[in-house]
DNA sequence: GTAAATTAGTTGTTGATACAACTATACACC
DNA sequence: GGTGTATAGTTGTATCAACAACTAATTTAC
């Protein structure tokens, strides 16, 4: 048995593999507890719903295909995909970029607004269910602080929505 | 700009989902920058280099399929074609389960053996030059018993090792 | 002002995973 | 000891995401 479970060598582990083995474990249990509940809810994907938690942040609801997809770490041919699905359920549209032809924008839909938001509130609910009884608060904002070192590290893209070209966002 | 950049507001973030939104995050732009590399080192998935990594931790290198699969917390059915793909690859092989004709075990061959050995020690130093710039040792083993325990409550299966019912493994 | 290079997004194709249905073995109970 | 239920693993099917190739628009360089 591990070290990890009896929580009495935290100083010395030193061991990567165990640190990354967990992010990939915790991500993906994660995941299957609490994805299957907003699918059922949403209709549509994990991933999908990634996306309109961007967009429901992004100022106007709206947001660049290429920014949103590096801030959602899908590829932008898996975001075209996403956006298809998300398109074709009305939770999201397709808007041209004035001024640059190239650019395609992706935008809720009031639908798609009202969906995420009720669909937030329940998701919070069902984390705070699942992680609650194992982290305290105080436990809860150290890795959020921990994390947020981790992830900024990995994929700044991902805070990066202030240097978005998106200044001429209306 | 949120207040997880600033640093100064570690006390109140209260956000379940900004927490859950980390670990997915953290996960998949770490998963992005770690498998390529492994997948070209060792030729399989990053999901089989788990499989390999399981394996070779476990007494004689081998387990049965429902506890890898537990372990791994990939399906059954997932596990079997992931399975099929090291056996073709010859990493691993299938072995018969005495006593219980029903079961399956999943076992290292020696160049699987040699091969994940080679590979973790690469991953290593990967992973340490990835994350060792922005966390420090202390960090890292603060984030392991953080995140160990909401792999614990998310994922318990991924730690009976011991109640495995392998007791008569040999 | 026109050709070359870059950028934005979509589409073709492939590989991988999950879910559900299926087969075979083991166990429980009468 | 035979029937019913549970367990172990595999196979059929559908979906989703990545990579690469492609089209279109913009920028750069001359």
């Amino acid at each position: 048995m591990s070290c990890e479970e009896s929580g009495e060598c935290t100083r010395s582990i030193t061991d990567p593999i165990t640190l990354v083995g967990l992010i990939f474990e915790s991500a993906q249990a994660l995941r299957r507890k609490i994805v299957p509940t907003i699918e059922k809810e949403t209709g549509v994907t994990g991933q999908a719903f990634e996306v309109l938690i961007r967009l429901s942040r992004s100022p106007g609801g709206l947001l660049r295909m290429s920014d949103l997809a590096a801030q959602t770490g899908l590829t932008r041919s898996g975001l075209t995909r996403t956006l298809d699905r998300l398109v074709e359920a009305k939770l999201c549209l397709r808007a041209s970029c004035e001024g640059d032809r190239r650019g395609t924008f992706a935008m809720l839909t009031d639908e798609g607004r009202e969906r995420i938001t009720a669909a937030i509130s329940r998701h919070e609910a069902d984390i705070e269910r699942i992680l609650g009884g194992s982290l305290t608060k105080a436990e809860q904002d150290q890795l959020v602080a921990l994390l947020t070192k981790v992830r900024n590290c990995v994929h700044p893209e991902a805070t990066m929505m202030s240097t978005a070209p998106l200044a001429h966002s209306n």
